[in-house]
DNA sequence: CCGAACTTTCAGTATTTACTGAAAGTGTTG
DNA sequence: CAACACTTTCAGTAAATACTGAAAGTTCGG
C-alpha cells in the first residue's frame, strides 16, 4: 500500500517534471531560442545531478547530434558547465541554478549578440544619411536618432543592472516598486 | 549637375532606408517576431505619412495576404493605428513614433502574452508537487519556486516601469546609472 | 599504434513557420 | 441591386529552421 503510493507519487512527479520541460521548451521558441535548447536547460536546471549527453538524449528522446549541438551552445552561453569525473571519460553537464545569475548571463549575452549589432545598424544609418537633404531624410534621421538614443540608454541601464549582485539589485528594485 | 546630385542623393537615401528596413526585419526574428512584421513596423516608423496596404505590399515586395495579416497583428499590438481618410475607402496605417511609448507597449504585450503564461506554468508545477516527497521532488519544488519568485518579481518591476511616462522614467534611470 | 570510449561534424531529411494568390466576404455607390 | 473598391480568409506552397544518424575525428589506456 505504501509502496503503491510511492510508485504513484513517482509517476506523478515524473509527469509534472516532463511537462515542465516540454512547456518551458515551447516558451523558449517565443523568445528566439530553439525548443531543444530551452528543454535541455530546463531539464538540467531541475536535475539534482550533472547529466551525460546520453542521459540527456534518453530523457528528451532526441538524437546525439541534436543533444551535442545544444549542450555546447548552452555551454557557450555560460548557462551550463562541463563536469569531468575521475575515472569517467565522458563529459557531464551541470546547470547554473542561481536564478539571478541565470538572468544576468542571459542579459549580457543577448546584449552582446543582439543589442550591440542593432546599435551598430542604427549608427551606420545615421552616418550614411548625415549629409542628405529633404524632408524624408530629415524625418528618417530624427527617428533613427531617437531609436539609437533609447537603445543605447537601455543597454546602459541593462549593463549596470547586470553588474549588480542579488542583494543590491533587490534594494534598487525596492526603490522602483516604491 | 545639381539635379544629378539630388538624384544621386535620393537613390542613396532609398538604399539606406531599404537596408534599414531589411536588417531591422532580420533582428526581429531573433526576438520571436516574424520578419515581415518587424519590417512593416520599421517601414512605418520611418515613414512621414500613413501608408495603405498596397503601398506596404509594393514597398516590401510582399503579397496582399502577408501584408494584411501582419498589419492587423501590429494593430493588435497597438503599434499601428488605422487612419480613415475622407473620400477614401481604403485603410491607411500609421505607426506610433514615440520611442518610449513603443517600448512600453511592447513591454506590456510581451508580459501579457509570454510572461503571464510562464508564471501560470510555474504556479501549476508548484501546486501539483506540493504534497510529493523525496529528494528529487524537493529540489524540483525549490528551483521552480525560485524561478517563480524571480519571474513574478521581474514582472512587477516591468509593470511599474511600463506605467511611468518618459520624464519620471529618466529620473529613475539616473539613479540606477548612479 | 591498436582499439575502445567518447566527441564532433554534416549531408540529407523532417518539421515548423511564413507567404502567396485567388476566391469569398463586406460595405458603398450610382 | 449590380458593379466596384476594398478587406479577409485560407488551401497550397515555399522557405527557414531544426533534427537525425552515420561517419569521421579525437583521446587515451594498454
Amino acid at each position: 500500500m505504501s509502496n503503491q503510493n510511492t510508485a504513484t507519487q513517482l509517476r506523478l512527479f515524473e509527469e509534472v517534471r516532463d511537462d515542465f520541460v516540454a512547456q518551458w521548451g515551447a516558451f523558449g521558441s517565443h523568445w528566439g531560442i530553439n525548443r531543444t535548447m530551452a528543454q535541455i536547460h530546463a531539464l538540467l536546471m531541475i536535475s539534482t545531478k550533472a547529466l551525460s549527453t546520453d542521459e540527456v538524449m534518453d530523457s528528451l528522446g532526441i538524437s546525439r547530434g541534436n543533444a551535442h549541438t545544444n549542450l555546447k551552445e548552452l555551454v557557450g552561453w555560460g548557462l551550463l558547465r562541463i563536469i569531468v569525473r575521475r575515472g569517467e571519460r565522458k563529459d557531464f553537464f551541470e546547470a547554473e541554478k542561481d536564478v539571478w545569475k541565470i538572468f544576468t548571463i542571459i542579459l549580457r549575452e543577448r546584449q552582446r549578440r543582439e543589442i550591440d549589432p542593432a546599435l551598430e545598424l542604427l549608427r551606420d544609418c545615421q552616418r550614411d544619411t548625415e549629409d542628405l537633404q529633404g524632408a524624408d531624410a530629415e524625418a528618417f534621421r530624427k527617428q533613427i536618432r531617437e531609436l539609437e538614443q533609447f537603445v543605447s540608454f537601455a543597454r546602459n541601464v541593462g549593463g549596470n543592472v547586470g553588474k549588480l549582485s542579488y542583494g543590491p539589485a533587490m534594494k534598487l528594485a525596492a526603490k522602483i516598486l516604491g
